[in-house]
DNA sequence: GTCATATATGCGCACATAGTAATATAGGCG
DNA sequence: CGCCTATATTACTATGTGCGCATATATGAC
């Protein structure tokens, strides 16, 4: 049961290309890497990655746009956590692509 | 089995959000979309797609290097397909989530 | 009210990149 | 060799965006 429709229209394009920009930046990938341990402030976030407050600010809105991860307002906090588990299975798909290009480049170099 | 590691170091953060940059172009989306009817030529891409020659030629080695399409020269012509069926299921995952999001939307119109 | 803290935003700069047109490269054919 | 075709690359422009700095906003303590 693929999810994959049959046409592309350009508006799904630009809307599956937001998604995967989305995630294509370190820092972001940081960021979502750091919310596998559960729901964190910003400033925790800006401790957690070492990146600069307003950079965190921003691309936690960014990734709440897009819908990978969820805001919750608590006095002067607030706390971002992942929506769902599923952006996981994107990275680990992605993962096992680098690591497959990994022994590749490895095999070629002994061979 | 996860395939994502426990740490993510900058050079995985960084080689992951080159793959998802890879996929972060409606153009490139476009031509792996056209690549599932298999092998193409440089010309059927930019005929299927609307793209020009130029354009079409450097995603293509976009995404070659990235691994998501492989490369055949045969006489002046380069044929291009798919390298694996993996990328769709990135696809089916991020539609997954573009559809969610979609009816979440029109959910909240009509409530 | 003042002050401090936590987060968000506006601005400017630097850099990456998508697009096009023109040109370069390469192979096949006469 | 010249010529044509298919593809790749270069030069250039325009646009997008990540970053840091400063500032704005909001909430709580006093």
């Amino acid at each position: 049961m693929s999810r994959a429709p049959k046409v592309f229209t350009p508006e799904l394009l630009t809307a599956l290309s937001d998604r995967f920009k989305a995630l294509a930046e370190p820092a972001r990938l940081q960021l979502l890497a750091a919310l596998r341990g559960g729901e964190r402030s910003v400033g925790d976030l800006v401790d957690l990655t070492g990146l600069g407050q307003a950079n965190v600010s921003r691309h936690l809105r960014q990734l709440t746009t897009s819908g990978f991860i969820r805001r919750r307002k608590e006095g002067t906090f607030a706390y971002y956590a992942l929506a769902d588990a599923e952006v996981f299975q994107l990275c680990d798909l992605m993962c096992g692509r680098v690591d497959a290009e990994q022994r590749l480049r490895r095999a070629a170099l002994r061979g």
